[in-house]
DNA sequence: GGCTCACACTTCGAAGTTGACATGTAGCGT
DNA sequence: ACGCTACATGTCAACTTCGAAGTGTGAGCC
């Protein structure tokens, strides 16, 4: 039901036809949220309208349809929003790929987590860039909007996969050997050089 | 694909039968990770025994068949560990609600961040206990295992969620007004406290 | 006028996931 | 001996998601 509340909640924001809606979820929501492609957005538009929770408000060009959320719509968005469940379905093949690095060779798990790192990063610095156009728009002293905080949610989140991957990576020497068989431990006493990690200033 | 390199992950650290597997889904990935039921689990496991990736290395009691995941089966594993994708797919329905939280009323918004807040502060605190033990057990100045590092990045996940929650929660009266038709902003030039938030220190 | 690109929607087979129903066994306490 | 619980696996229909192929249009550019 997850995808029928997600379209549901962005025609809440504004009206938009099925070609926004993939758009906004590959700009908002892909990343961290849902992914959902047009293939799977126009059918449940269709259900959705069936329902009576969203309608045709108006047609464009080529064949543009443009879906409004309907009272219906906006009452059974709110129940749903205000009923959680108690455990959230979450599914994230990076974290999961981060519960088995402990399969891999230690240079192999520190060479991933580099990567990590890097790219988290990059994004964190991308965000970051966007986030302060965004501030400056709005003024010093302005309050977040609800988009801000949502954008701050992944500020820290970025900063959060880099700092951690950082400091799992300066620590992986030892922990290789600790995964299972001792392998060839004792012998990696040597010179730990505990790169003093750049610790990253907490984002802002 | 990502049920089947969970479940060679999982065996590549130990051989486990398809019940073991299910409980350790349970136990380890659900709720970070990836969800599967024991539905799911013993018919991948049957695919990847005719694959050849893993093998069945012994028979008890009621009709338990416990697997061993093969060189073959090592490999592959490896290769995929070693060859992630650009963007990793991630499903997170407590998320996708944080991006709705706009469409709610100011106060049904805050109650909801409460509500998070306290939620994740309670497993930030199940957590924490659990790693204490883990820590002592492990005698002090040890290294991190790589079970001790996921666990560090389900400690610093938590206190993102904690941290995030209340901030938005003291910001999202000013928030309310922005959604949508500003309503009764410019009253509010108030000084912004701290952004950063209590940032807490990198746990060790 | 022709080119290209973004816009806009449709369809459908394959693959993945869920939830329920189904079946039976070993071990333990009383 | 009885009953309970955890162990252990199998199956299947309904539903969701993915990926690819397909159709056509409006707008801007040269």
């Amino acid at each position: 039901m997850s995808l029928r509340y997600a379209l549901l909640g962005l025609l809440a924001d504004e009206p938009a036809s099925g070609y926004d809606l993939t758009k906004k979820f590959e700009r908002l929501l892909q990343r961290y949220a849902w992914h959902a492609q047009h293939s799977q957005v126009y059918p449940e538009l269709t259900r959705l309208a069936a329902d009576r929770l969203v309608e045709v408000a108006a047609e464009g060009p080529r064949g543009r349809r443009t879906y409004a959320i309907t009272d219906l719509g906006r009452e059974d968005l709110r129940r749903w929003m205000l009923n959680p469940p108690e455990f959230f379905s979450v599914r994230n093949e990076f974290v999961l790929r981060l519960f088995l690095l402990s399969t891999l060779e230690p240079e192999q798990a520190k060479a991933l987590l580099r990567l990590v790192a890097e790219a988290n990063d990059k994004e964190l610095k991308e965000l970051t860039d966007r986030v302060r156009q965004f501030d400056a728009n709005a003024g010093p002293g302005a309050a977040p909007s609800m988009q801000r905080m949502v954008a701050e949610f992944g500020l820290r989140s970025f900063q959060l996969m880099v700092d951690w991957a950082r400091w799992a990576h300066d620590h992986i020497d030892d922990a290789a050997a600790a995964g299972k068989p001792a392998r060839n431990r004792a012998k990696r006493t040597t010179a730990r050089a505990k790169r003093p990690g750049p610790r990253t200033a907490p984002a802002r």
